[in-house]
DNA sequence: CGCGGCCTTGAGAAATGTCAACTTACGTGG
DNA sequence: CCACGTAAGTTGACATTTCTCAAGGCCGCG
């Protein structure tokens, strides 16, 4: 229910994303796309020796807005939503978290949103002090992380842009050519793009309605320019969405 | 007209804002505020040694959104405004920089803003290749610059919120508020929130229209809860507005 | 004194939100 | 294996906020 009893595999000391065999980070699948690959071969067991392996079942909070930020997470499978709830209710998604991104970036150490998962996510979990004092040591680490920050940061700008001053559908094919880039760096480039959050999280990350991003898909759909599938959408006119996007 | 061009003074080697005497940023006013404060007096001289002061008229652009990323800025006086086009016209200011802010975090070298002077604009402008080798040398000030870029990311969602989530009234009274705690931080505090910017300003930051702002200040004037003077607007009813940007 | 930039105000339009009904898919238990 | 219940998504009718367009006011400056 919380953080840590979320973290359901206790396995610490495992590694980042292990596919069997001897528990080391250098086995992780997706170690070249997250702040990890800073580190060379050598340094490695020094960020296994304080990695903690945990899953996230669908739909599980595993960071509490406003809570004390005690640790920093690299997600290596599945897809999380970082979010702010208002006191009446209302939420806006601040990003979806994917393979090889990282989440904990803290300012005071709380935590300035909150983090569920969206489908099965398996992330790899570091105590921010023992975190902090592998940076520490680590310039070339910190520089990583430092970038990791600047490229948030730049996506965070593009989505007020978006948000402030696009229309429904503009944010909307903007959004899916997103999905389809950042699936691409993960695995590879395909006309599918998987949409694992469902139509209410899109809604919250564009500033929109449900019925709005409904709507829009469908009216996407009619002219032909996607292909509205389970769990996904099909890009049937590139050029066309690209131009809908830039606009 | 240019980057350059529009940084007046030409004085290299001056100081961070000195305010006469030997040219050194010790004598900086800002420098508590600002990245700098990072450095030990006695490191201070190696900033020194790369600072270029410089001034830019109010309206002036120095930095050009897509250019290649040669400098950096640290904020001394007066107010900058970042922002974002879209090909035809629209604008979304994705952040204003006041003294002691830091400018210049870009993606690949090149910059994801463009940049104006609101006001008279005193800045230190650094090579971004210099400084980066000063970065280098220094991890405790690259350790303040990842902190610099947090707090902005941290930010970036607040606004991202705000614009996504909340009406007018709720943007203005919580961007005065902002504007408030922000100048005190500088220079104190005071119920008269300088406004430098125009209402096109305000309107293109929290992603409405100068109409909107206009009349949204109006209504809030006319219940009493501000009183809007030239520049400026003076908070009359503290609880009210902190109530209305809650909500 | 008159012009231009900025701001305010009003009237009507448009995009998006709200509310409600209905469909579809899926899992559970009879 | 079917019936039901629930969650997600879609669609329609209408409401509302905000935008757009247009006019007019204020004020500093030449």
């Amino acid at each position: 229910m919380t953080t840590l009893a979320a973290l359901a595999t206790p396995s610490p000391r495992s590694a980042c994303a292990r596919s069997g065999g001897p528990s080391y980070c250098d086995a992780c699948k997706v170690r070249p796309l997250a702040v990890c690959a800073a580190l060379e071969a050598g340094e490695l067991h020094e960020l296994d020796a304080i990695v903690h392996q945990g899953r996230v079942a669908a739909k599980e909070t595993f960071i509490h807005q406003g809570e004390d930020a005690t640790s920093v997470f690299s997600v290596v499978e599945g897809t999380v939503r970082l979010y702010k709830l208002l006191s009446d209710g209302r939420r806006q998604i601040v990003g979806f978290a994917m393979p090889g991104d990282f989440l904990g970036l803290a300012l005071h150490n709380r935590y300035g949103f909150s983090a569920d998962a969206v489908d099965a996510v398996a992330l790899c979990k570091f105590d921010r002090a023992e975190f902090d004092r592998l940076v520490s040591a680590k310039p070339h680490f910190l520089r990583r992380l430092h970038e990791f920050a600047t490229h948030e940061l730049v996506i965070a700008q593009e989505q007020m842009t978006l948000i402030g001053r696009r229309s429904a559908e503009e944010r909307i094919a903007a959004f899916l050519l997103m999905m389809r880039d950042r699936w691409a760096r993960i695995s590879g480039a395909s006309v599918t793009v998987q949409l694992p959050m469902q139509r209410l999280d899109i809604a919250d990350y564009l500033g929109l309605t449900i019925e709005t991003v409904s709507r829009t898909l469908t009216r996407l759909a009619r002219d032909r320019v996607i292909l509205i599938v389970p769990e996904a959408v099909r890009i049937l006119d590139e050029g066309r969405l690209a131009q809908l996007a830039r606009s």
